[in-house]
DNA sequence: AATGACATCAACCGCCTAAAT
DNA sequence: CATTTAGGCGGTTGATGTCAT
C-alpha cells in the first residue's frame, strides 16, 4: 500500500543490489540529481539514474527533474492569465496536459493536470450542480473532464473568476516553494508560500526534519547546499 | 484540544509511441 | 519485419496540511 519511500527490487531482483528508491525525494537525491545534470545534462534517464549513483528509476528522475529541480519550473500560483489559457486550450485539446503545459513557460504538465483537477474541476462540478438543479438537462456526465464541459465552464469560471474564493493571487494556497533561479544566475528563492499564507505570509524555509531527516526542506536550502558543493 | 473532512500536490503506474537493434 | 528499450503522457494514489466542528 505504501508505495513511498521504501526500497523496492527492481526486475529480476536476482542480484539483490538492482534496489529501487521510491517515494518523495531527499535533499541529498535532489543535490545528485541536480549536480550530475548541471555537469552532464539531462537525458538518457536510465543512464544518468545510475551513472549518477541515484537508486532511480531513470523515469522518476526524469519527473523529478521536469517538475521541481528544473531551474525555469516556475512555481506558485497560476495568475488568471495562466487559468484563462489553461481554459481555453483545455477546451480546445481536452486533456492534453503536456500541450497545454507548452504554451505556458515554466508550468510542468502535472501542475497544470493538479490545478486542473483540484480547482477547476471542482469548480465546473459546483456550476454543473447549479445547472442541473435550474435547467432539467441533466449532465452527461459528473466525472467532467471534456471539451464541452470545460467549454462552457469556461465563461462561468472566468465570468467569476476574481471572485472565486479558492484562488487569490495574494492569498495563494499553493504549497510550494517559490523559486526563481538560473544555474547562471541564481537568485536566492522566495521564501515558500503556505496555505497559512494568509496569516503568515512568508513561514520559514522548509528544513530537514529531526527524526527523519528526510522531506522537509526548502530549495534555498538545496541551492545553498549547491553552491557550497561548486564552491561559490 | 481532538478529530474528521476536505484540498492540494508530489510521485507512481500503466499505456503508448518512437527509436534502436 | 519483429522485438526490445526508453521516453513521454495522462490517470491515479497516498501523504500531508488546513479548516471546520
Amino acid at each position: 500500500m505504501d508505495k513511498r519511500g521504501g526500497i523496492c527490487s527492481g526486475g529480476s531482483g536476482s542480484s539483490g543490489e538492482t534496489e529501487v528508491r521510491k517515494g518523495p525525494w531527499t535533499m541529498e537525491e535532489d543535490l545528485i540529481l541536480i549536480n550530475y545534470i548541471a555537469n552532464h545534462g539531462d537525458g538518457v534517464w536510465n543512464t544518468l539514474a545510475k551513472s549518477a549513483g541515484l537508486k532511480r528509476t531513470g523515469k522518476s528522475c526524469r519527473l523529478r527533474w521536469l517538475n521541481y529541480l528544473r531551474p525555469d519550473v516556475r512555481r506558485g500560483n497560476i495568475t488568471p492569465e495562466e487559468q484563462l489559457i489553461i481554459m481555453e486550450l483545455h477546451a480546445k485539446w481536452g486533456n492534453r496536459w503536456s500541450k497545454i503545459a507548452k504554451h505556458l513557460p515554466g508550468r510542468t504538465d502535472n501542475e497544470i493536470k493538479n490545478f486542473w483537477r483540484t480547482r477547476i474541476q471542482k469548480y465546473i462540478k459546483q456550476t454543473d450542480v447549479a445547472a442541473t438543479a435550474t435547467s432539467s438537462v441533466g449532465s452527461q456526465s459528473s466525472e467532467i473532464n471534456d471539451h464541452a464541459a470545460s467549454t462552457s465552464a469556461h465563461n462561468v469560471f472566468c465570468a467569476q473568476d476574481q471572485a472565486m474564493d479558492t484562488y487569490s493571487p495574494t492569498t495563494t494556497s499553493y504549497q510550494h516553494t517559490n523559486m526563481e533561479f538560473n544555474y547562471g544566475n541564481y537568485s536566492a528563492p522566495v521564501a515558500p508560500v503556505t496555505t497559512a499564507a494568509t496569516t503568515a505570509d512568508y513561514p520559514v524555509p522548509m528544513t530537514v526534519d529531526d527524526q527523519t531527516g528526510e522531506n522537509y526542506w526548502g530549495m534555498d536550502d538545496i541551492w545553498s547546499s549547491m553552491h557550497l558543493l561548486n564552491g561559490n
